[in-house]
DNA sequence: GTCATCATGTAAGCCGTTACATGATTGC
DNA sequence: GCAATCATGTAACGGCTTACATGATGAC
């Protein structure tokens, strides 16, 4: 799940670990606070299975300035180096992220992967659903209906167990039940919204956009 | 957390595992599935720890007939004599829990332990509210007050990031940050009208009910 | 006869967390 | 001089999941 957010940004343009952390929490609001024990790690295996490529720091234009590799550096003399390449002063060299093709196919596979779709979990259908428009309009559609249906279940079952319990909830554990059912409730008339607009949309627009690249 | 939720459970009445698990699906929705692989070896390291005890299926009012161990059984007679237990005939036999006054002590302590308490996580929230009959009226309103306040900081933080985007997100990334903002917005009056309940109850009912046993 | 439900458990693994380690720059 | 922010990483551990193992009963 990690790795198919970080793909996404990536999809869009070269980010930096930390930036993509910032990015993850503040904009999408999804993985409310990664934490750099698993966000690290993670970029580490999308570069060794070929998702991601790495370039240090490459500032806008510059992209291709080589620093020649003299061999065995020490410690301090690389992290001297790296300090320069950030452009001489400010923070510490930055680690550049870019997707791959490989990672564009890793990414379609991991958004549109069955099983992990299938998952009865929020974060789950919101990361997909932010990434949506990768996706060709069939599978939009399957995810959003396949959420909708899993709602409507869950509600149904909820109300189901309500009627058939020996005694009623207290007052505390009612209005938390409540609650998610008002949620739910509200969650499906918003993916009902959503559905109908892809229904009018795919109409109108057949087969447009499958490519998200900038 | 999960042993959280099964203490809070075993409060109110003796269950069995499976019963337990039940319980939180269908009538609390939390915990909207656990797997048997981990509460049955929640319920055994609670067992292990004190928290609670067990009892071989006793059927109302026929809890102490005494089950002689006649020393090493095999297997298929062991079987037989828990199908047995259970009254002659139907399921396999259950094990009953029932908590401890131990076991009470270790659910207060998890319920209003400061730590995981003030984790910024949905459902340890709604699982604290759902027993929040056993907290203390002042730890109740802490409780509220202070999921108030993480909503209302995502909500702010949330405002900002998009007012300093440098490109606004494309549709479907907007409407999943569009939705989750106006669910937090819900969630954040909803708490508004627990916690105005609160601090009424408290000018009326001081110090009343603090222990929650049926 | 075989499927669903009830009932308990173990083993392996995934996916994340916290804590630790390091280090520069900017602002108070 | 000290804290906050930027920046990258490792090590240990936690908590839950899946898959596996077993077995009875009742309904179709």
């Amino acid at each position: 799940m990690l790795e198919l957010a970080i793909l996404g940004l990536l999809g869009e343009q070269e980010l930096h670990g930390y930036e993509i952390r910032r990015r993850l929490r503040d904009e999408l609001g999804l993985f409310s606070n990664v934490s750099f024990g698993s966000l690290y790690p993670a970029l580490s295996r999308l570069e060794r299975s070929g998702a991601v490529e790495t370039a240090e720091e490459s500032g806008p234009g510059v992209s291709s300035a080589p620093i020649p590799m003299t061999g065995s550096l020490s410690g301090e003399r690389a992290a001297l180096r790296a300090r320069r390449a950030t452009g001489g002063r400010g923070r510490r060299a930055r680690k550049v992220y870019r997707i791959t093709e490989e990672g564009r196919r890793q990414f379609a596979q991991l958004l549109d992967n069955e099983r992990d779709a299938a998952a009865d979990d929020a974060r789950s259908f919101g990361l997909r659903l932010a990434f949506a428009r990768y996706l060709p309009p069939h599978a939009r559609l399957r995810l959003l209906e396949r959420r909708r249906a899993q709602l409507a279940q869950r509600l149904e079952d909820a109300r189901a167990a309500a009627a058939a319990a020996e005694r009623p909830l207290d007052l505390y554990a009612r209005s938390v039940v409540e609650h998610a059912a008002e949620s739910a409730e509200r969650d499906i008339s918003w993916l009902d919204r959503l559905i109908d607009a892809e229904r009018t949309d795919d109409l109108g627009t057949p087969l447009v956009n499958m490519e998200g690249h900038n």
